[in-house]
DNA sequence: TTATTGAGTGTAAAATTGACACTTAAAATG
DNA sequence: CATTTTAAGTGTCAATTTTACACTCAATAA
């Protein structure tokens, strides 16, 4: 009965994440340099251990390489071309992150080894690295038109103009300010502060804060965060 | 150096497809009797070979248990819970599926041992499927809503009338017929025919087809198929 | 011929979107 | 201290989209 798992071939399996961050100007991802002989750019990888699920060890995967905690994990699609790594057939869950660079950015390059890469200047990656990098791009660009989830990329307290530059960056457009800060204002889902940004502009911008409460409810609700989200596609 | 690889642990990696079907009536999934000792209903699935991908692997599994082909395949989402599977640890990436089932319902439930199931009246599942099938419709529900995924269920000649009772089953709602011809024909996708359907209401309604190239151009564009997709969550 | 049934269509009010420009707060400058 | 500079912050109007809602029409059945 069982006979019909023992003819099966078993295959290693892998998990990878593209974890994107904003440093305020550009959007990145994170890399780091693996490989057997040459060493080449890669995204945060590790191997399934036979106590895990899929989501606990990218979750381990990503604290042991980075020491992040308590990111925004999502599942982005699962790779398994027969050929994609050359040494032994491995099957690949890809996952996406975001993280709050601010909080991490200096410990990431030092202790980890780990470099930002701007989205539009990334260098060759390994193995098939490079399409799980682009659909994740689309991934976030879809998502992010229709759910605040913005926000994971930015720290607790940020300005609109901030968010704003974060979704230019996302879009690689330029948002009228105008219409943004209404639009997103208009989700009720941002607490304004009365403490001021600082040292930035001289007026300096109001800080705000995420209503989590009101966040929780609308994470996976449809809302349409950017202006004309029908130019999207992915 | 291919030490790493040695340490690793290798797993065994199967394919599970939840496949949509509208009888006309309402919304379907396909399943079949499987198991080892008792009979369990299951989602159409079976074993990753060592020379396909994943989509390929799907797509074949497909074929030999339903002997449908060319169909609406996209994968939903790798499920890798250690206890999921009890005799053996799997990972199993699951696909969703839109079929036409005129085209093809006898043929299944015959040759196939396959039964449609209702989404509001299913069977107790093997393992972890039922999950996969609450995901799936969630995600259906999802795309429906802003791409014009609806055809892939109906027949190449339909009526306004069934792509709405169409979309009354997947949302377990009733939209106003009104607005719901202005919003699908604006998307100009559809191409009316002269031809009317009999026998079904005394005047019958006209038969549609779906622009082809113009589909092409929009499956992966946002459109807001249906009124308020506020109301739709994941 | 008349009745029945579901197909097909229009309108007006409300809400949302998109385009667009000036004022203001605060630091920097001289 | 007055002036300049810079980015923050805000409002309006026109166009579009959405929603709610009810009657006529075509074809078959009686």
């Amino acid at each position: 009965m069982v006979e019909q798992y023992k003819q099966q071939h078993p295959y290693l399996v892998a998990l990878d994440s593209i974890i994107f961050g904003f440093d305020g100007e550009s959007l990145k991802v994170l890399l780091v340099k693996r490989g057997l002989e040459e060493q080449t750019w890669s995204l945060m990888g590790g191997w399934l251990q036979p106590d895990e699920s899929l989501e606990q060890a990218a979750t381990r995967i990503l604290f042991e390489l980075t020491g992040l905690t308590n990111v925004y994990l999502e599942q982005l699609n699962a790779f398994g071309d027969p050929q994609r790594d050359p040494i032994v057939r491995t099957v690949s869950v890809a996952y996406f992150s975001l993280v709050k660079v601010a909080d991490y950015a200096s410990k990431l390059t030092e202790a980890f080894q780990a470099r930002w890469f701007s989205i539009y200047d990334l260098p060759p990656l390994l193995f098939d690295h490079g399409d799980m990098v682009d659909l994740a791009i689309r991934r976030l660009r879809y998502k992010a038109a229709l759910h605040p989830i913005g926000f994971e990329l930015l720290p607790e307290k940020f300005t609109i103009p901030q968010l704003k530059k974060l979704y230019d960056a996302i879009y690689n457009t330029e948002f009228d300010k105008r219409n943004f800060s209404r639009k997103i204002l208009s989700t009720n889902l941002l607490i304004k502060l009365d403490e001021k940004q600082k040292g930035f502009s001289k007026r300096g911008a109001f800080f705000y804060q995420v209503d989590m409460p009101r966040y929780q409810q609308l994470t996976h609700s449809l809302l349409n965060v950017i202006p004309s989200p029908d130019a999207i596609s992915w």
